[in-house]
DNA sequence: TATATTTGCGTATTCCATACACATTCTATT
DNA sequence: AATAGAATGTGTATGGAATACGCAAATATA
């Protein structure tokens, strides 16, 4: 590479994240308001730019950490968006991640230097004008949601330590919009073998309740599973 | 971001292309043999730097047919390869694409200013020294390539516009390494729906000739049949 | 104690994956 | 011309998974 042609000038390495939660029921992505220019009072995906002695996945782990306090969440690259014009500043590429954390006793931070609110919103309900190209960026974001979840043993990453075969069959209803038989779910899920009944259950629900359930430990996450 | 950090100088972004074929019964994936350094007389992934006006997808094509010749065939973003120290002359990210192209009536170019041969290899003889990381690059598309011919309909950009079911089985046993009973892979096939009968058949084959198929033109690449 | 609600278990049926037998059609050979 | 060789195309039997749906069990609340 020829570092005087002009035609390698000014080039960007963004990278930002599409994270996914379940939170009281509800399929959320998460959000940050922008306080300055670009896009200033436009809500966006985490993102941020890549130092030149880190690779992307380190550099998005310490945007996230950097701008929403959290970290320890799984993380998978899915796509890079690259049209020259997707930043009025300047050529700037966005490699795309997807993050999965269960929502139970997270923290986020609020504001920070760049950004004046960080929040939850629900799938639909994240605004159309997002900054940048986010809104296409979150659209295949949560399509390659929808395939991983079918396909691998990601749903781990979206749950408590124990939970209900109601509340897993609940998190594929929500992202996949679809509805399913509770007792051929509950069949086709336990014949996987990925869970075992902890004995316990849950109560003060107003009906029988359920088993709690555990992954087993052992079994990876982004395992084919249907 | 704030382009007088010296955290973001000097970041160059290349496209690499894991070009796949059938040829000659077997699978076989594109390499050039460069002559400059890095690397000189090392063989490689076809690969180039990004232009700031251009997306990587154009870049990817444009650096195919200069540096190959080859032009129109099916490609596919697989992965981004981001290890800061990948390339020995400067931080250099490189955007991995899967080609697919079947290769009747194709005709490669072998020499331009910076290769001095250009090749189709098969799988199980792809030097382990290629330049760069670039045998990680290259294990990692075989990977993606042997997920995407299960799941989806990619099979169809290494056919020719005519081909037998046993040509077509032929594909899946080499690509994935494993044989398949002729009678429940033909039943299989033929119940989803992707290929016609044309009607002809093969000939001078020393047998039964089989029957040419074809894909219904309407179904698109990358639909998922599994 | 009765009721509403939801969980957990079971069964019947249909569809698909796999295993394997046999007939067909071509070229090559004698 | 007859036959052998080789691979294709068709059919069938079986086991397991996907789907549809009936019913009993357990809890909170009235």
């Amino acid at each position: 590479m020829d570092i005087s042609n002009p035609l390698y000038r000014n080039q960007g390495i963004h990278v930002v994240c599409a994270l996914f939660t379940v939170k009281d029921g509800e399929v959320k992505i998460l959000l940050a308001k922008r306080s300055n220019n670009p896009y200033p009072d436009k809500w966006m995906l985490p993102s941020g730019a890549v130092y030149n002695n880190e690779d992307c996945e380190t550099a998005m782990k310490r945007e996230m950490l950097e701008k929403t306090g959290i970290t320890n969440f799984y993380v998978e690259q899915f796509h890079v968006f690259s049209n020259p014009n997707r930043s009025p500043v300047m050529r700037m590429l966005a490699v795309g991640y997807i993050g999965i954390i269960n929502s139970e006793n997270l923290k986020i931070k609020k504001k920070t230097e760049k950004t004046q609110d960080v929040e939850w919103f629900k799938l639909s309900e994240v605004p159309e004008d997002l900054a940048y190209d986010h809104h296409e960026i979150f659209l295949y974001a949560l399509k390659t949601l929808k395939v991983k979840i079918i396909r691998t043993n990601i749903v781990k990453a979206l749950l408590p330590k124990y939970f209900t075969l109601p509340e897993l069959q609940k998190v594929y209803e929500v992202i996949l919009n679809k509805k399913f038989d509770r007792r051929n779910f509950r069949k086709k899920f336990l014949q996987l073998g990925l869970i075992e009944n902890t004995g316990m259950k849950e109560s003060n629900k107003g009906h029988k309740p359920a088993n709690l359930y555990k992954f087993i430990q052992s079994k990876d996450y982004d395992v084919d599973i249907f």
